[in-house]
DNA sequence: CGGCATCCTCTTTGATACTG
DNA sequence: CAGTATCAAAGAGGATGCCG
């Protein structure tokens, strides 16, 4: 392991998690929870096979990743964070807002997994109606999907379908995640060719929090 | 430059920052302001002079860095972080707290600036009488210098020596960093070696932000 | 001196093929 | 499924030279 050898806190801190994919490999466990060996690479594209296996093994040798194996039926290897693994989640945090602008415009060559979403949607997104029984909007992105539960004042987001939604939103990441990030207004979108199927008023039951201020999705 | 190719927020911010030394660079620059050339090398032992021209000149491109041509007398090129780049500093604030704990113990090769103190300790220590007049601490490691004021409830910690100081602490940085972040108690790092000049009173008016207590110095 | 550029070596990463 | 093995390409580290 090669160490910048400076007593500082950052500089140690990157000493662990400043190569090359690591951050990218503890967002996909932090997303998806406990998984397997090739649901990472299919998470992670362009990542070369043995270069995840030497990270898994390095982020395990630091105690951020755990590895277990899963009883039958699974009798799979599973992969998960760490409680000291999952303390990442406020660097990754920041390290999403300072990019969010940068993801304003898809590059052609841009790989997308819907649920690179998640984690962001689940920041950003409050359920203006706590009162209200729970809602969940189900997001279409090519054969993906990811579905958001807005529920008591907050809202969840997790990888896959769901069961009964009460709306579902069909179109490019960047239609789905400019409504929703409030990027775009919702006549935008729909202009742009977002499919949207169901109960469109449960979007106004979500907030967004920007820095300072919070706003109906409908609404600005 | 080398890309994940990745539609994700926290993707296209490593695609800017996450390159060897670069998270590093923009840490000297928020603590030091506007330097130059060798001002940053000091402050990042261990980094190969050219690389440290590329970084200068990828963060240039990436609009994260301004250099401007400082007039006479300076004479020199100084290089300052755009808007744009220090909006970082909470990446770097949540990076150093979770490598806070890495830096409990000092391994013998690692290198050691003072000011790398400056970030963390700003932080990290508010003022708890803010009616007080300002006070002034120095803190003396080896025969670099920082200074510490607190005043109006908050603290600003920044390079060099104080013209008045109330206090002197001089010892190890781990003594130091030790007693101000709450590692461990007066009578402790008093014990280990380090030495207290002026009116140690100054310590009780400081006091930790720790995630969810606050306490002074002196105690615990 | 300050601010690099060059040259060279070594390490890390990437691509692909193969295996228990 | 969960990797290992191999090889080529890119990047980082270190020494030194150059130029205003």
């Amino acid at each position: 392991m090669r160490t910048y050898g400076q007593y500082c806190a950052v500089a140690k801190a990157l000493d662990v998690v400043g190569d090359r994919w690591t951050l990218l490999i503890v967002r996909e466990l932090l997303t998806l929870g406990p998984c397997r060996y090739t649901d990472l690479r299919e998470g992670l594209p362009g990542i070369a096979t043995n270069l995840l296996a030497i990270r898994l093994r390095e982020l395990e040798d630091s105690g951020l990743v755990r590895r277990e194996d899963a009883p039958p039926p699974v009798a799979t290897t599973l992969f998960s964070l760490t409680e000291r693994g999952q303390r990442l989640l406020p660097v990754l945090q920041e390290l999403g807002r300072w990019g969010a602008p940068l993801v304003a415009k898809r590059a052609r060559s841009d790989q997308f997994r819907a649920h690179w979403m998640s984690l962001p949607l689940g920041w950003h997104l409050i359920d203006l109606t706590p009162e209200a029984a729970p809602a969940t909007i189900e997001l279409r992105v090519g054969e993906q999907r990811l579905t958001i539960t807005a529920s008591g004042g907050a809202t969840r987001t997790r990888p896959g379908r769901a069961a009964n939604p009460d709306l579902v939103l069909s179109g490019g990441p960047d239609l789905v995640a400019g409504l929703l990030l409030g990027w775009f207004d919702l006549e935008t979108v729909r202009a742009r060719g977002l499919r949207i199927h169901g109960d469109s008023s449960v979007l106004n039951r979500l907030g967004r929090r920007t820095p300072g201020s919070i706003g109906a999705i409908t609404q600005e």
